[in-house]
DNA sequence: ATGAAAGCGCTAACAA
DNA sequence: TTGTTAGCGCTTTCAT
């Protein structure tokens, strides 16, 4: 029933109103002195044939897109859509536009993305995704547009790095832990081919070794970063160790299901049981109660990756050396964590 | 100090390989049949080149770029990733890709990502955010390519809509609580824009009134459909019925928030008051107990949606009747749900 | 089986 | 100030 009309051009314009397109382009971009009859007829028939620019046709011509590819590992995963909004929002304020995509854990995703962010031409890469195969970070180096990696370290970073202190921000986690008086920590660390579970496995040792705990009687778990590992972690971790009165977490979705797993093993948070996470994602402001977490300033993450895509592009001539910036963490105290229990509490 | 090189055209590949452009271009397409030689010169010259047709021509020159525009309201908001997701999949496998548009609870975003994606010349919009203003809806029924609302009922409904049985599910999730003994049950309902909401509202009454309950001593709340009014509600809520055994609330965002506030009232759940939700977002699991729900089928409304545009680009002579289809939705018991405590235990 | 040429809708020299 | 013209990189008749 309804009829689509194909979209007006530039030239059904330009007929209406009596002029050349060249007299078209040049009035709605705001070049030059037209006469203000030029501009009225043009308008005019701009208005009455609804017309738009084609940003296709534009976009071959300028050879410009005005388009960034951002590619995330997984968009169900809480710590993104802080990350995609800011880049979104940087991006708009600039005149660009970003699109998404989502690897779903999956290298060959990774790729198909690159493939195609780099087939319809985007000025620029953000590549925020720990699921990427070591050949596309050389691809990177050589892509024909400039890039740029969010929180995640490749081995050989020729590109610049936008990241967290992670070694840091667990610093700041452990040490908040044992303020309160707790001694006996743990932690359930996240895979070791993310290079931020690796860094933050280093932050708290540090942090221990620092406060004179042992090492090698601290006991470490490794989960997947996700809600399920944190629980299954939580329910081994406490009965191995149900001396255990404080819990590092990789992250907060390891936290959060660490809370789970120590509710399912009767334990109460935080009277008999600290759990603190990492990155603050927004869950942690939903649980009961609420999680204490370091945070990841992750919209400045992504609007400083916008910001170095658009000065790269405005610099063509600036030589281009990769940098890594890391920014640091915050920590945000809420309900889960309070002071060691008295240590008879729990050895009659 | 790296060399940005422009990506080699057609022309490259056709001068290197000693054919026309046009041999290049149906060798790549797989149409008609090229001598062996040929073929072999020409996939000699793409791998040399590293070659890798612009989608931007292509796009000019087909007048079809392969891609749909998804506007949602909030891509924080947990409803929205396995909707994305899906419809994400769906397109890919049948070689369309999806760019996403958030608009953040605004009408004006809402209009520009609409405005943006017809300039970027889309081959069908999907619309899942329920913030758009009146006359977008006007103007998507003439818009110059098919689409499809998601998630919403506008009250003209001019175009294909794909939502849920919004009204059957609260039905569910109340008899569910009456059916476990609960008589002084509450509803937290959205905001009155939310089509959903009104749906739900009176789902939620006409449960009620089918169980024989009165329908003017039942209290009705409304939130904001988010964490915080579902905390600020639960507060008000037990605070001037302390008898209510029993919440309804509109989604799932409102139930968490209904939790949290339960807990500061110092209710226990599910032991002395029971609470349901309605979406079955990924947070529902994640909370402890985890939230007793019923599910939306955001995955499959994504991938009807997807498919629907397909459907409709690939039969450009039938006639389009805009259609209502209405999704079961699906109750899922987890543990904030339990028999009614016995009556005694709250009037002493 | 392949090539020449036109044209998708736009912008940018260059002329007038 | 405005128009003419060429061309961005591709696909597709129409010839050959």
């Amino acid at each position: 029933m309804t009829e689509r009309a194909a979209p007006s051009t530039i030239r059904d314009v330009a007929n209406r109103a009596g002029v050349s397109t060249a007299t078209v382009s040049r009035v709605l971009a705001g070049i030059g002195h037209p006469k203000a009859e030029t501009v009225a007829a043009v308008v005019a028939a701009v208005e009455a044939l609804d017309y738009r620019p084609s940003s296709v046709a534009r976009s071959l011509r300028m050879k410009r897109t005005y388009t960034f590819g951002l590619i995330i590992t997984d968009i169900a995963n809480p710590f993104f859509p802080e990350l995609v909004k800011t880049a979104d929002d940087a991006a708009r304020v600039a005149g660009y536009s970003i699109v998404l995509g989502s690897t779903d854990y999956e290298e060959h995703r990774a790729v198909h993305y690159l493939e195609l962010m780099t087939d319809r031409r985007v000025d620029g890469l953000i590549v925020a995704s720990s699921q990427v195969a070591a050949e596309a970070w050389a691809w990177l180096a050589h892509a024909p547009v400039p890039s740029v990696v969010v929180n995640v370290e490749p081995t050989v970073a020729t590109t610049t790095v936008i990241t967290s202190d992670n070694e840091g921000g667990i610093r700041l986690a452990t040490e908040h832990l044992i303020g309160l008086g707790h001694r006996q920590i743990a932690h359930v660390a996240g895979p070791s081919s993310f290079t931020a579970a690796t860094a933050r496995l280093a932050g708290f040792r540090a942090a221990c070794a620092e406060a004179g705990l042992d090492p090698d009687t601290i006991p470490v778990i490794t989960g997947d970063g996700q809600f399920g590992g944190g629980e299954a972690a939580a329910r081994r971790l406490l009965a191995e160790h149900p001396d255990v009165t404080g819990i590092v977490c990789y992250n907060d979705m390891t936290a959060v299901g660490v809370l789970a797993g120590a509710r399912a093993a009767g334990r109460s948070v935080p009277a008999d049981l600290s759990v603190i996470g990492c990155d603050d994602i927004s869950v942690a402001s939903w649980v009961s109660p609420a999680l204490t977490t370091v945070a990841q300033q992750k919209g400045e993450m992504g609007r400083l990756a916008v910001e170095y895509l658009i000065h790269v592009l405005d610099n063509p001539d600036e030589p281009h050396v990769p940098e890594v910036v890391r920014l640091p963490m915050i920590l945000r105290v809420r309900g889960t964590t309070g002071p060691a229990p008295a240590t008879g509490a729990r050895s009659r």
